[in-house]
DNA sequence: GTTGTGACATCGC
DNA sequence: CGCGATGCCACAA
């Protein structure tokens, strides 16, 4: 496979702790939600950063600093990446813990639990996911 | 210096 | 709906 970095690595990951941190619990983020909210550093192709980003941020959230809630963030088909060493369960259990309910394919409702910052044009009224 | 390996997303079949 | 291929590079052993 192939992996590629941003030209500032350290800042990079430092957007992605920074929108991830933002993250109420609760609610869960994708990788490509993430990587679209942050604009491309500059000299990177567009279309290019398109692609790459979803690694950039899994890549920055495989650092995974003690002060960032990396459970919150998973793939876009709702459902959490394995990570070596922790096994799946874990971040299962934790999102369980904080509300976040799993289907039968152990998959999360984007659309209910799907959270996105809270953007200049909208209201401060996301969602309201009806926890429980 | 070479080899292998990395929390993803999207399109096509 | 599931599986496979493609996008691209840096770091560690």
């Amino acid at each position: 496979m192939a992996y590629s970095n941003p030209p500032d690595p350290k800042a990079y990951n430092a957007q992605v702790y920074e929108i991830v941190r933002q993250i109420p619990a609760g609610r869960v983020m994708t990788y490509g939600q993430i990587a679209a909210i942050l604009l491309p550093p500059a000299g990177v192709d567009p279309a290019t950063y398109a692609q790459l980003s979803p690694r950039w941020v899994g890549t920055a959230m495989a650092q995974c600093p003690d002060d960032v809630p990396w459970q919150r963030v998973i793939n876009s088909q709702g459902q959490v990446s394995p990570r070596p060493g922790f096994g799946p369960t874990v971040q299962r259990k934790l999102l369980e813990q904080e509300g976040v309910v799993f289907d039968e394919h152990e998959r999360v409702d984007l659309k209910r639990y799907g959270w996105r910052p809270r953007e200049p044009d909208e209201p401060d009224a996301p969602q309201q996911p009806t926890l429980f």
